[in-house]
DNA sequence: CTGAAAGCGCTTACAG
DNA sequence: CTGAAAGCGCTTACAG
């Protein structure tokens, strides 16, 4: 590979003007420039990323945390950032946590040890207390996920008005025996959809009966076992707030396999609005996601971040949330 | 942050000796080795990969094309991928063509500038030609897609065998007027799919009738619009063979909206077997393609290849397809 | 408008 | 087992 050295031997010229075209300086003689580009062209020069890194202490690379690649609301967040990172100029490297701690601890290595610039988190397996040391080596921002205590850029849903208006519609259809499968746990996020869930329940003077709370999970298979769990009760629940379409698509399936309808006998409420949600039958009533809208914010931040190094600060962005009413209730 | 020569100078030893530390080298007297170690740690000193890039010529990075990433075909073969390369110490880069020949020609320029070590082209929008230039940078390797007319290590499917076990399917269940929607022209895979398709046509007396080919589209919209085209005609295909299970899916929802039932007016038969494919209803008969193993297997090449320099050659290898048969058809 | 020199932070022969 | 020195390929003050 051609070197600068090998340029400006090329051209009779020292590597500072070299290096100077190629970086689109001013006060460069045109003629002379002309020389040094077509000196690059016949000897196939292309600088080299890590030298240029090295030097000027950035990488151009920013690195996404997901927790399932497979889940297609991580793709769609994610195709959003690859676009938007692409018309900037920086690459995108891929995370996946898996869903472990460790994994993702391993990921934010990368801003320590200069792979990327930046890291967004659009899962988060690991408390703030983890990941703060972190913010020192660049920016960090979530997008999705959240954590209060975090003193960090955040794009965020509002969840808690997700979980709220999601109950309050299956209330409205009348139902009382409503099981939720969203999760109650450790994550906020969760816990703050979760928080909606009882407030609508309160609201309506309903209480929440322990044996219809699912912990918190994410695919398909996931839901067919939730509705086996319910189907196996003596006081089934008539309806079920899941967590995510995937795991909606799950219950519903498993639904119609043993004759159990939908939503008659069993409404289902999603979450997400994937593309999945209008495809099967019946139609999964959700809440609607902005992943697009998301994911296009979190990288313009975060581009924003690295090129204004620090000197502009964002805070917890909250973005809208809305109920799809389909066929599934 | 921390530097090499810092821990030289806080242990008084030189910064060979600390590399030698870092990098696990032997003959390292075990005293001075912990005392760098601890050195390390109280400076929470991290190597610099920049430098170490530059220096080593590698990046432990790896570029995956793929054209769309909300594909959920694109999204198995990327999990797959990404396991194999954090197991393997590797980076990510992902790299979204999203199907123009401009951003792919630019992503393979990651191999150039040095900013990874080789790239998997799970798609393939330009020619061999094109392509060709770039393997003196480093090892590509296709995944998916395939050009016969290229010299690389290719990771196929049986496309031939595909289009022609899901077509006779069609044949013997006793349908004769097959549309078929999964793209005729210059892609290679999507040919020999289509020969397929002819084959079977062929070997059963049928013949194709232009009107009956769609070209090759991806999405739920697309599939909609292809019903839409075919319901439009006096003459209607009683089946068709959709390019992916997606596309499948927006035929068959819009089948149903209209009051065609499925597979009694229109048999449908998608590609891909995604989790899709089993969750709308009717199910679609499919193609299953090993999205899992393709991944897997590309990746395990690639790292191979780069470690062991161009020592290690490998040609096309072929995988497995299967009908998989539900209630579409 | 141009160039010599220093340095980004490592690693690797080489010599001991 | 250890260290001094060179060099990976750039860019950026500095001086002219």
């Amino acid at each position: 590979m051609a070197t600068i050295k090998e340029v400006a031997a090329k051209t009779g010229l020292s590597p500072t003007t070299v290096s100077r075209v190629i970086n689109n300086h001013p006060y460069v003689d045109p003629k002379k420039r002309k020389l040094v580009m077509t000196a690059m062209e016949e000897l196939g020069y292309v600088p080299n990323s890590s030298a240029r890194r090295l030097r000027g202490q950035r990488t151009n690379t920013i690195a996404v945390i997901i927790s399932r690649i497979v889940n297609p609301f991580f793709g769609h967040l994610v195709d959003a950032m690859e676009k938007i990172a692409a018309e900037r100029g920086y690459q995108l490297i891929l995370c996946d946590s898996r869903l472990e701690k460790d994994r993702e601890m391993q990921h934010l290595e990368l801003l320590k040890t200069k792979q990327v610039d930046g890291i967004i988190l659009a899962s988060l397996q690991n408390r703030w207390k983890d990941i703060e040391p972190y913010t020192r080596y660049g920016p960090i921002i979530s997008c999705n996920e959240y954590d209060s205590a975090a003193d960090m850029p955040m794009i965020v849903c509002d969840q808690e008005y997700g979980g709220y208006i999601g109950t309050k519609h299956l209330i409205d259809r009348g139902h009382e025996k409503i099981a939720y499968a969203g999760g109650t746990d450790r994550i906020e996020l969760t816990r703050d959809r979760f928080s909606g869930f009882k407030r609508a329940m309160a609201e309506a003077g309903l209480t929440v009966n322990e044996d219809y709370l699912f912990p918190s999970f994410y695919g398909i298979e996931d839901g067919k076992n939730i509705f086996h769990r319910m189907y196996a009760m003596e006081n089934r629940p008539t309806a079920i707030f899941a967590g995510g379409d995937e795991v909606a698509a799950g219950v519903i399936q498993e639904a119609k396999r043993f004759h159990c309808r939908v939503p008659d006998d069993l409404a289902v409420v999603g979450f997400d609005n994937q593309p999945l949600a209008d495809l099967i039958d019946p139609g999964i009533t959700t809440i609607d996601q902005p992943m697009k809208l998301m994911g296009t914010r979190a990288m313009e931040m975060m581009v924003d971040m690295i090129r204004h190094n620090r000197d502009v600060t964002y805070k917890k962005e909250l973005l809208p949330l809305q109920l799809i009413v389909r066929e599934s209730t």
